[in-house]
DNA sequence: TAATTCTTAACAATTTTTCTAAACAATATT
DNA sequence: AATATTGTTTAGAAAAATTGTTAAGAATTA
């Protein structure tokens, strides 16, 4: 059930990019030194998510990648199914890339008892995943490290999670 | 974000495990036939579960595996936990083995973006796995076989996801 | 004792993930 | 037009994880 690297490379470096929409473009080497990230790699993922339609690029001087869709309209899990495929822990109860078993017993049955428990996992995840948008990923880190009121502090991810 | 092919096992012999309870014992031969599993992988899944405290087992004539636990005490996100690990899509949001990111450079601010996300996403997943029992896996498979209302038959899984 | 079945550890094949290299193409500046 | 800058593309290599296999051994029952 674990993220890839290079979905997390990716939200990555979106969230660089989302912070210069509307801005700059950033050259992957730029991408890659503020986010940790192997240029090599990172210029793989970039070019993945322009074809798919949510980066534009340009070559030469003030040239690099940018954003080319509003933060608002591009969901974290849009991100995650370009780069890494279909959010679904099994094929069979994927809505974008659905494929029947074969080795399964219960397979010409009309319930399997495994691809029940999926179902309600992959609504579980898409659930959270296509509600969120990158300007909602982007905000919400930023607004967080603003910290409006410091009672909430130990109300952190971070913490609830040791 | 996929189950492994281990874990998938592993749920499917514990399903044969289950309609056996409190009566026979399986043989390790019996469940790779009855669910189409390569044996000698099954038998390192199998020993694994056994050393969790799910499983007991004997050798010699009538041996074989068999649950020792009710199964309405094992959720399969404990059996997954067992067989894949930690649950959680990233280390620095797992409960149950948490690690902090070396190369994120958020690592130190207290609000990661991705973390945030992610922790949303571990709790979809572990809310829908922890509170499923094997018993209601196995009975929601045999109850929606039975059918007792026909109009339900095309709200089933399958035909939901395709 | 003999047949049956689980036990253990090592390891091998395959696939996926992660990353690199190098030649090339486009753009802007001069 | 020349040059420097930056993206583009393809191929593939290294590393890690997954998915099995093998073979010798130990426990149990008949």
């Amino acid at each position: 059930m674990r993220l890839s690297r290079k979905s997390e490379y990716g939200l990555r470096a979106l969230l660089e990019l989302t912070k210069a929409y509307d801005q700059v473009a950033l050259r992957r080497s730029d991408i890659a030194e503020a986010q940790h990230i192997p240029v090599g790699f990172l210029e793989t993922i970039l070019l993945e998510l322009k074809r798919a339609g949510i980066l534009g690029s340009r070559p030469g001087v003030q040239g690099g990648y940018r954003l080319i869709k509003p933060p608002e309209d591009v969901s974290v899990g849009q991100v995650i199914r370009i780069l890494d495929g279909p959010l679904a822990p099994i094929p069979c109860v994927s809505r974008t890339a659905y494929q029947t078993c074969q080795d399964c017993p219960y397979s010409e049955s009309p319930d399997c008892p495994i691809q029940n428990v999926m179902f309600d996992v992959r609504n579980a995840i898409t659930g959270v995943l296509d509600g969120y948008t990158l300007k909602a990923l982007y905000d919400r880190g930023r607004n967080r490290r603003v910290r409006k009121s410091p009672e909430r502090r130990g109300n952190n991810a971070l913490s609830r999670t040791q």
